[in-house]
RNA sequence: GGCCCCUUCGUCUAGUGGUCUAGGACACUAGCUUUUCAAGCUAGCAGCACGGGUUCGAUUCCCGUAGGGGCUACCA
């Protein structure tokens, strides 16, 4: 049974990295048929919070990816919050105390940074002394009972090397003596991320584990954890990382980071997913994916091995793809409240039809207020640059005036008998029919660029048309 | 600093020891359409980091260099 598992550390929104992280476990697990498990990595008592935990559970819920065992539904394999497994690590850390092969350590942060800068500073590679790696019992006694915090350290053996296998990027080796006695229980009792992971995964029966290559040096430590227990390690996927304009790891400064931003911002879930599945990963010439493709065509084969740059040209152009594509009722529920919020209360009916004429040209949802202003409100402004190459023309007055006429006997009032009437205007007076069109799109609009000039027509309604061209400020 | 990983158009990617005159997409430019802006369609621009090998032949294999990223925490 293939089983993996996305393990965030809830210190934040579900960001773009960690959601491509979560959707390529996901899409394993439902391609393969077997099993997406969620693990909330809270071990970090500082900085790990409540609403950061719920902020992971909306990113993941906006994307679409459901997890088979975690947090809120269960499973057999939990509890599901790290800090909720907290007997169970020091369990696994007492097994390898009693080994031999773990160490209380009583060195503090300040002692093992000192030695550190004066490591660097001697150029030399900072890694623990093992002070405390032969500290005899009645010391640790001692130490124990005059309150001397204290870590547990695993007692790495530092000979041969360790080879990691990976799925992605076939192998990579690392020399065991370059490695330090790490520590896999803090001092306030909880494991760190290493040993944790380890135990949990073990446990958890994950088959593979994919994450962010920014991992791939953690895992010789994991796998000799594994082998001090005695454990078949899990076969390791390391996927590359996403980075920002600037090729740097994508951050705050790069702009919006969390899934739910890019929601806020009117991005369509579907748009997100799709950008960020290609991101790292492609399948031949192919851009576009439905959710079902995506799952169809997903491989770890497919996996690119460098990282890969967020571009927002290319989300937003999915974003207008997707905004063109999803069904109509979808993309009006999405502008209405908007429009609302700006216009104030309309017609269902109308909103309707203002947000279809202007599909076309939304890229991101919210574009539809500034772009549908002029069907809400009158109280719009006149291009000036437009004003002089329109309204100041000879025939302008008496184009505006003959539209108004027959426009206002019109009936019934719908576009194909609106283009009638500017057609045969047209014709009268012997011009192009820009040359009708252009000054009426101004009087209506106040700009030059609308949707088409009949379909705005009808849908602004016989009224407001009359009273518009009326007013243009010729 | 040490170690590890990565390197195809500006960006995301396809690709194979010869079929590569390196394919697609975004962006950009031009054209078509035309009542504008979009959308759509067509075309164009643009890349195998560099240096050595291996080979009859390397973008593709190996080594080095450079550049980028990561790890080196009682963060994950």
């Amino acid at each position: 049974m293939i089983r993996v598992r996305f393990a965030p550390s809830p210190t934040g929104a579900l960001h773009i990295g960690g959601a491509r992280t979560a959707l390529f476990n996901w899409l394993y697990a439902r391609n393969q048929g077997g099993q997406f498990i969620l693990r909330i990595e809270d071990t970090d008592q500082e900085r790990s919070t409540l609403e950061a935990n719920h902020a992971i559970f909306r990113g993941l819920e906006w994307l679409g990816l459901d997890w088979d065992e975690g947090p809120n539904i269960g499973g057999n394999y939990g509890p599901y919050y790290q800090t909720q497994r907290l007997e169970i690590h020091q369990k696994h850390a007492r097994q390898l105390l009693d080994e031999d092969k773990a160490y209380y350590c009583f060195c503090t942060p300040e002692e093992l940074d000192e030695k550190r800068k004066e490591a660097s500073k001697r150029k030399e590679a900072p890694r623990y002394d093992g002070k405390c790696r032969k500290l005899p019992d009645a010391e640790i006694k001692m130490l124990e009972s005059a309150g001397r915090p204290k870590v547990i350290r695993f007692r790495l053996p530092a000979v041969g090397e360790t080879v990691v296998h990976d799925l992605v990027r076939d192998k990579a080796s690392f020399q065991n003596d370059l490695l330090d006695d790490f520590v896999i229980i803090k001092s306030d009792g909880f494991p760190t991320y290493n040993f944790a992971c380890v135990v949990d995964d073990h446990l958890m029966e994950i088959s593979h584990v994919i994450r962010g290559d920014d991992h791939l040096s953690n895992t010789p430590r994991q796998i000799l954890l594994y082998q001090a227990f005695g454990w078949k390690p899990p076969k390791f996927a390391h996927i590359p990382m996403i980075l920002g304009k600037d090729k740097a790891r994508l951050s705050k400064r790069h702009g919006a980071t969390s899934v739910i931003a890019y929601s806020d911002m009117g991005y369509l879930p579907e748009a997100m997913l799709n950008y960020i599945a290609r991101l790292g990963w492609g399948f031949k010439d192919q851009e576009v994916f439905s959710r079902g493709e995506l799952i169809q065509k997903f491989s770890l084969k497919g996996v690119t091995r460098s990282p890969a740059v967020f571009d927002t040209d290319k989300l937003n152009w999915l974003n207008g793809k997707y905004i063109r594509q999803i069904l109509p009722e979808r993309l009006i529920d999405l502008c209405e409240p908007l429009l609302i919020e700006a216009y104030g209360n309309h017609d269902v009916e109308y909103i309707k039809k203002v947000v279809l004429a202007l599909r076309d040209r939304l890229v991101l949802i919210p574009d539809v207020v500034p772009l549908a202003k002029f069907f809400f409100t009158d109280d719009f402004e006149y291009d000036q640059n437009a004003i002089e190459k329109h309204f100041k023309t000879e025939h302008a007055g008496k184009i505006l005036e003959t539209l108004k006429a027959r426009l206002a006997q019109l009936e019934p009032f719908i576009k194909d008998k609106i283009e009638l009437i500017f057609k045969e205007l047209a014709k009268e007076m012997d011009v192009k029919l820009g040359v009708i069109i252009h000054p009426c799109r101004l009087a209506l609009t106040g700009t030059l660029e609308s949707p088409p000039m009949y379909d705005v027509i009808e849908i602004l309604g016989r009224e407001k048309v009359i009273n518009r061209l009326v007013k243009a400020p010729l």
